[in-house]
DNA sequence: ACAAGTGATGTCACCTGGTGACATCACCAT
DNA sequence: ATGGTGATGTCACCAGGTGACATCACTTGT
């Protein structure tokens, strides 16, 4: 037992999302949710940069898991293949939190601010998924295009997982848009 | 004449540009903006919803002028192809524009809360082009992909025009980035 | 065992973005 | 002239965010 309370961390993030949940991010303070979490508003700022920020923790390791994936592949594999091993290990993570998933989803869903918020994670990992490309001797376009790919057909299978009455896997989910995108991009 | 100095909007743009080029975004204040046009900071309040909105006023037109693009096209035109129609569109507004483009983008490209403002505003695009796809009978899941595709190639391109020596035109940029898509996309 | 750290937290003062309420004031219509 | 009307100014206020400094429980060297 140290001298204060452990996991202040994860206090804070229970707090806000209960918060967020019950009231509106919004309408939601940092010191109310401080306070909840028995701590201060200056305390939120040492572990979070922003309100927002509070709902992203744990972005960079995701980012890290689908990078890797990238990195571990068979040296042949295409761009568009590399790709679905990386959503392949989002896959993974996904299923872990898929409890989490729809609440704090629908949360993000509600306030523009956090909306913003969610869409420069997706464009940080897929920054971080072009550098493992070009790493790979890819082109700069086909890199970049490839990368941003990922995080589309990501963003458009997570909103079909998370509301999907059947529980279907990530994965699945995720591999029939791939292929729809190729289709698409193969029809015409 | 009227009462006021007129195109108060126009003075606050202008004013925003010039203090964010010269001194940075987070070093301005919305004060310094609305006295260097001669105006309160109650006034750009009402002229801008926030600090950041100052730089993308206009965004709803091209948003108009793509999604007109989609729907002037010939009935059979493939989900790529209609995308491909908007990127044309996009092309002629962004040729207008072409000498504050750099700059702005530089600007943008130097803050995050910047760079989050833009990407939503490519998710509200994106969204646009996915309902005018819908209204043209693809599936959700194809209209979805397609028109998040569509912002994709136009911000890659974006990229290789605004730092472009040659000044090649953005039409032939995006041109090329759809046609390397659908390579990446084939192989494999 | 005691003094000197050390690190997480609290306190306080402050700046800036953003908003609501109300006052002005030039022009316009009747 | 009289009473709108609409763009602007004034003022007070809240919340997010930050720097500087104080606390205080525990650790470490001697």
């Amino acid at each position: 037992m140290g001298r204060w309370q452990p996991d202040a961390r994860a206090r804070l993030q229970e707090a806000a999302l209960a918060l967020y949940g019950e009231r509106g991010y919004e309408e939601t303070t940092v010191a109310e949710i401080a306070e909840r979490a028995g701590l201060t508003k200056r305390t939120f700022f040492r572990y979070f940069t922003d309100k927002r920020e509070v709902l992203f923790w744990g972005s960079e390791l995701l980012e890290q898991q689908m990078v890797a994936a990238i990195e571990a592949a068979p040296a042949s594999t295409s761009a568009l293949g590399l790709i679905g091993a990386a959503l392949d290990a989002a896959a993974v993570r996904f299923e872990e939190v898929r409890e989490f998933a729809g609440p704090r989803h629908r949360i993000i869903a509600s306030s523009r601010e956090l909306q913003e918020r969610e869409l420069i994670k997706a464009a940080s990992l897929a920054a971080a998924m072009a550098r493992a490309l070009r790493a790979r001797r890819f082109g700069d376009t086909v890199a970049a295009l490839a990368a941003r790919t990922g995080t589309t057909v990501m963003h458009v299978a997570f909103e079909q997982w998370v509301d999907d009455p059947n529980q279907t896997a990530f994965q699945q989910i995720a591999r029939d848009a791939l292929a729809q995108l190729r289709e698409i991009a193969s029809t015409g």
